[in-house]
DNA sequence: CCAATTTAGTTTCCATGGAAACTTTATCCT
DNA sequence: AGGATAAAGTTTCCATGGAAACTAAATTGG
């Protein structure tokens, strides 16, 4: 990437003078740290980044001291509801590419809360479900997950709360 | 980088196969390809992530050939609108670490799109600003980029794609 | 004023996650 | 059947981005 213009590389002058006042856009004053998001507040997908940044405090505020990171804690509690499903299936709902899913279920079964099993009639593939130990976490960690639910909304009532999450679902396929 | 690319088939990648019978809210998959995502879809953290994938695809989509990744293109942009800005100011605004920062306006500057020039009154301080290049590079690709918020919009209702917006930036505290 | 602290940015190192190639097994096609 | 092709996972390698240590400069406070 970045393959932009090659023609000349200008390398970073630094110790150069400041340029000419250019005339500024926006309309407040020039505060030096006062930056105009402009055309960025209605790019959903800077809006989508910023907001999947507080959703993640919010997760490690909530679940810290878990020992387990957001994709693994989403792939254990899905296999916890889905047992015995395929592992590519699993990885397919929830968009992490299959070598991604090899090394996340590699250490959930590290850490004794998963197992793969060998299908029976298709013996390329991976049945993945929770060991004991993995069921009792899952049980125990059930209402620390559903508080976090209440947790990320933030700042936001309850009805904006679902308004949110049924467009997202919207925007992104889902039902 | 994130998922991308080939915009290979059709939305539905969560529930990706419709059994014959769909009997309503049954939670049996008798079928092996589908997954209950159950709470999950009140999870904002996984929705958000969901989303923006998709985002990212847009992005790809309108501005493949750009040869910016999203965000290099949104730093140049917000350098656009705040000409003469910090380094570290620009970063702040957009979540973006210092360490990551350096590298990003590094790139930029190689392409010869953007230029750092050392503060008079603070020698440690950066200020960035567009090069020439930077400049027509940005004002030419400024319609595809409007156009891209259109494309973002997905399936969305204008109303719908407010909402959200308006939503997203009240959860991550933009106002 | 000078030492201690803070700040701006960079460098180094590491973890996360994706692409591509590969292995093994299943399916397809004539 | 049997070769071609596709599919499930894994391995290898690489890019992205973060944490922490570092340099240099500004600020604070005694």
């Amino acid at each position: 990437m970045l393959e932009v213009f090659k023609s000349e590389q200008t390398t970073p002058k630094i110790g150069a003078k400041m340029p000419a006042n250019t005339a500024q856009k926006t309309p407040l004053p020039a505060d030096d740290e006062t930056v105009e998001i402009a055309e960025l507040g209605e790019s959903l997908g800077f809006l989508l980044r910023i907001a999947q940044l507080h959703a993640f405090e919010a997760f490690f505020d909530e679940l810290a001291g878990l020992g387990l990171r957001p994709g693994e804690f989403t792939a254990l509690w899905l296999v916890w509801r889905n047992p015995g499903m395929k592992q590519g299936a699993i990885a397919r709902s929830l968009c992490i590419k299959p070598a991604h899913m090899t090394k996340l279920v590699d250490r959930l079964v590290t850490a004794g809360l998963m197992e793969r099993i060998a299908s029976p009639e298709d013996r390329r593939a991976v049945h993945l479900s929770l060991t004991p130990e993995g069921e009792t976490f899952a049980a125990a960690r059930k209402n620390d997950f559903l508080e976090l639910h209440r947790a990320e909304r933030g700042n936001l009532s309850e009805a904006e709360f679902s308004d949110l999450t049924r467009l997202l679902k919207k925007y992104s396929g889902l039902e």
